[in-house]
DNA sequence: ACAACGCTGACGACGCGTCAATGTCT
DNA sequence: CAGACATTGACGCGTCGTCAGCGTTG
């Protein structure tokens, strides 16, 4: 019977391996618990970091809204702070007691959610906007090179 | 019969004009043509900028790329040098002559495009899978928020 | 003479990349 | 004991923000 000690119910990763997993390098992460936007993880007896599941998450999420949704470190840190609270909630789940409290915070993520939202749903306007420009773009330019193609052909004829 | 000089067949915009037009700040402005980004513009006599409506084109390409697509300012050169050289091609319009030019231009061009294509469509589909999760999310939350204020109200009409 | 605007430098902040010197071991 | 892996500084770079001190005037 290896019953599990309460700090070890899943896999636990190394920074090497986190780093691999999620695209993002191991200075990264170290500086995004520096800024407060990673929980100080584990520690093994020699002081190796050990990542957990909800940790890679984590990383995840702020990756997309750092890349693709451009927001900063501090915006990034507010909505983490607050993904966070739903979390406590979550764990603290005392039905019916602090409903207020309850109401509350939902009302707060609510709020983080749907910024979020308005702004994926500008970049996706925009990015399909570009995206129609280009496509016209480049089939001007390869009609062009084609047309070039064309005139070099008749010029080699015309050398015969 | 007032005869134009060549240099001013159109508007021209003083810094802060370009700022408020483009959305990005004056330091900007003068950073981009630091970095060569933006050919310098002209200049009154007391040294004040002014910048012409394709600077101004030039101006919301770069940041698009840069804020849309996420490139670094030294790939935007890259790009915005070969546009540059295809504004060349079109100024220089010799028909017949250097076609093999010509066509070198059209494909560095076109490699260009289709660098920045990929960008957008791998964009577009990591923004849109964002969305469905955000929205999954949002009516989750939604669905909890009122939940709780349902439980209130019966906490309420307990009290009576 | 005045307000509004622009100029060039210089320093600083954010988000890491990249060593270097040292310690640990999934 | 070797080799891969990790640790904490420290410095540097890219991309501007933000003055300060001064000159210009669409």
């Amino acid at each position: 019977m290896t019953s599990e000690q309460p700090t070890d119910r899943s896999a636990r990763y190394q920074i090497g391996e986190v780093a691999e997993l999620t695209g993002v390098t191991q200075r990264t992460l170290r500086f995004y618990e520096e800024k407060g936007l990673l929980k100080p993880p584990e520690r093994m007896d020699g002081g190796f970091r050990l990542y957990s599941e909800p940790d890679i998450k984590r990383i995840e999420f702020i990756k997309r809204l750092q890349d693709l949704l451009g927001f900063t470190l501090s915006e990034i840190k507010e909505m983490v702070d607050a993904e966070e609270l739903r979390q406590q909630i979550v764990d603290t789940f005392r039905p019916d007691r602090e409903l207020p409290a309850r109401k509350a915070r939902t009302e707060q993520i609510t709020d983080a959610l749907e910024r979020q939202l308005s702004v994926v749903d500008r970049k996706v306007e925009q990015l399909t906007e570009m995206q129609k420009e280009l496509r016209e773009r480049l089939s001007n330019v390869r009609r062009r090179r084609q047309e070039i193609i064309d005139a070099m052909e008749r010029g080699v004829a015309l050398d015969h």
